[in-house]
RNA sequence: GCGGCCGUAGUCUAGUUUGGUUAGGACGUCAGCCUGCCACGCUGAGAACCCGGGUUCAAAUCCCGGCGGCCGCACCA
């Protein structure tokens, strides 16, 4: 803490009214803390799970979209063939004089004018080598560099405490969804386009966490993998938000030092291509709605496209929607990426079973086939005992292929055997083709909820009359209702607690406070952000009616407390606002 | 990970320069009283020197290491 800064920012204000209401603390404080690690108390883990909830509404039960639970810790085989080992593993080296540390491969290319694709291939012996050959030094102050060293932001453990079997923390649940997307595609009676998402936590090993929630070494992570063939346009969503806006900032503004940033119809991204997927687009626009929801103005909202460079080795297209905070300016709530069939085909490649879906023709499309086989009786004499080996040779080599050697050549050579055409038959036959397998593409809305948690609470944070208030909007507060005795005396706190006991049972999450005064108690909800107040006053006792108190306006509104459950219910899906809930109230 | 600044109850802080009484205050919390609508008041209680080592008769204070925080650099697939 320096002392130039008295007036703490909102991060300071929103971590430490945090900590101390109990949404949200460092981890193994009693050991002195551990950066990157963030423990949820009660009021934290209510509001992330009604941010979740919000993006259920919102996303997952309106397109049917499943949701699963996978492991966290995968074997290592999963993690090359999602690329993230080869990608999570960058040799570094160390200047000697400035300390500064530099990415090898990056320094060859610029360098040594190594290809990228070549820098990567690269040993950490070759990698040293390379550096003296073409005598690299410090780019900042010309020192010498030291040993090259991989750093690795997965986090690495073995299956099995006596196995040498290299496991891998999961860096994005994604994975999980793409290894199972065999028995996903049956449970959806193998129908395209589907969603599968996965809210769970994940784990990378960040070399220097020091922004709370925004970046953790374990977190939250929502993936939302949207399954659909790319050569059908079936986006049914679209036109129900194709005439809404996306604020973007696009690559190629970005590559000239614009970062301005444009407000396109969904309609016209797509047509001027400015968003590949229409599956996308859409996602984009929902996610602008989430945060909306969770009180994050449009206004307050971009979706930056990656640069090539930047975008993650998997993405077609990606962009991250970013919402403005006051410390670091534009910060990633979500990104969406395009990855195309590339996480499938690699699974289909590493784990050789078949990802690939098979789509029936509207009408069989029939075509000759041309086939090549072997007559038996001409080729046992001619190769003997290899005429068997031959044989099954013949049956993969490309009939075309064949045909077309023996016109040029009159033979085939398989190996070191050399076919005649008297040996084989070819045939022509028309086949009926039903369909065709395909990998489906994939969209990928993937957001971090912890940074969900911490937007909504720096934009409900607001001050009034010097007093902190959350005003979150009201579906996502972790408490709905306080209810109080105006006085702890004659019979007020009993008459309160049946009120109390009745929400609960009501199924309401409600508090009951009657320590102090009636206006530190409305003091203390406000600050953790508990829309209404409701009070059982003298009144109450006489005719069964209380006040309820707004959150935001302190306004006050009179009402029996057998329609309490029934208003409040209607207030809470925002099927009535606050001046519905009963005849005003003036002290 | 590097450099700079820093670490005292739940929070903010006095004390550290110059080692020496029972580590002081405010807010919050809890209990009791009070309280007829926005942190009222009174009485009382609980609650702290980041961790480890060293120097010293004596360490919150000086030194070293670790952990953590803020800022900058690097990193953020």
């Amino acid at each position: 803490m320096t002392d130039e800064n008295k007036t703490p920012d909102k991060f300071t204000i929103i971590n430490e009214l945090a900590r101390r209401r109990g949404f949200f603390w460092q981890s193994y404080e009693i050991y002195g803390g551990v950066s990157g690690f963030v423990t949820y108390g009660f009021l934290g883990f209510k509001l992330k799970q009604s941010i979740e909830k919000k993006l259920r509404q919102l996303f997952v039960n309106k397109f049917g979209i499943l949701e699963i639970e996978s492991p966290i810790i995968a074997p290592s085989k999963v993690f090359e063939a999602s690329g993230h080992v080869g990608h999570f593993k960058e040799p570094m080296v160390e200047c000697l004089k400035c300390k500064r540390r530099f990415r090898a491969d990056h320094l060859l290319q610029e360098f040594a004018e190594i290809s990228p694709s070549e820098a990567e291939k690269l040993s950490l012996e070759e990698v040293e080598t390379a550096i003296d050959e073409h005598k690299i030094r410090c780019p900042e102050c010309e020192g010498t560099f030291g040993e090259p060293k991989y750093f690795l932001t997965m986090f690495k453990t073995t299956i099995g405490p006596y196995s040498e079997a290299v496991g891998y923390g999961r860096p994005e649940a994604a994975q999980g969804i793409f290894v199972e997307f065999r028995r996903l595609y049956e449970m959806v009676r193998e129908k395209l386009p589907f969603g599968v998402m996965q809210i769970g936590h994940a784990l990378r090993n960040e070399i220097s966490p020091r922004q709370g929630l925004i970046r953790l070494r374990e977190f939250t992570i929502i993936d939302l993998e949207f399954f659909f063939n790319p050569e059908e346009s079936n986006c049914f969503p679209l036109k129900d938000v194709e005439n809404e806006t996306l604020p973007l900032v696009l690559a190629e503004k970005k590559l000239r030092g614009l970062e301005e940033i444009v407000e396109v119809t969904v309609k016209k991204a797509l047509e001027k291509g400015y968003i590949k997927a229409e599956w996308q687009a859409v996602f984009m626009l929902l996610a602008k709605k989430l945060l909306v929801a969770l009180g994050v103005p449009a206004e307050k909202q971009r979706f930056i496209e990656k640069l090539p460079w930047e975008k993650a080795h998997y993405a077609l297209q990606s962009f991250d929607q970013e919402v403005y905070v006051e410390r670091w300016g534009w910060v990633e709530v979500s990104g969406h990426a395009y990855r195309t069939d590339y996480d499938l085909k690699s699974h289909m490649q590493f784990s050789g079973v078949d990802m690939r879906v098979f789509k029936e023709h509207e009408k069989p499309v029939e075509r000759m086939q041309t086939a090549v086989k072997p007559l038996m009786t001409k080729l046992g004499p001619a190769f003997k005992k290899k005429a068997a080996k031959v044989a099954e040779m013949l049956s993969e080599a490309d009939p075309g292929e064949v045909e077309a050697h023996f016109k040029k050549n009159g033979y085939y050579t398989l190996e070191e055997y050399k076919v005649l055409p008297e040996h084989v038959e070819i045939t022509r036959q028309k086949v009926k083709e039903r369909g065709k397998r395909f990998i489906p593409h994939v969209v990928e809305p993937s957001f971090g909820s912890d940074r969900l948690v911490y937007v909504a609470l720096e934009y409900a944070y607001r001050v009034k009359d010097g007093r902190a208030i959350l005003s979150f909007p009201r579906d996502i507060a972790p408490i709905q209702a306080g209810v109080y005795p105006l006085v702890s005396k004659d019979g007020l706190p009993e008459k309160a607690l049946q009120v109390y006991k009745t929400l609960i049972d009501e199924g309401f999450t409600v508090e009951y406070d009657e320590a102090g005064s009636i206006g530190r108690r409305y003091a203390r909800a406000d600050e953790i952000g508990v829309p209404l107040g409701i009070t059982v006053d003298y009144e109450t006792l006489k005719d069964n009616t209380v006040t309820i108190r707004d959150r935001d306006s302190w306004r006050q509104v009179r009402s029996q407390i057998k329609n309490l459950p029934e208003l409040l219910h209607k207030y809470f899906r925002w099927k009535a606002d606050f001046k519905d809930l009963g005849k005003p109230f003036e002290v």
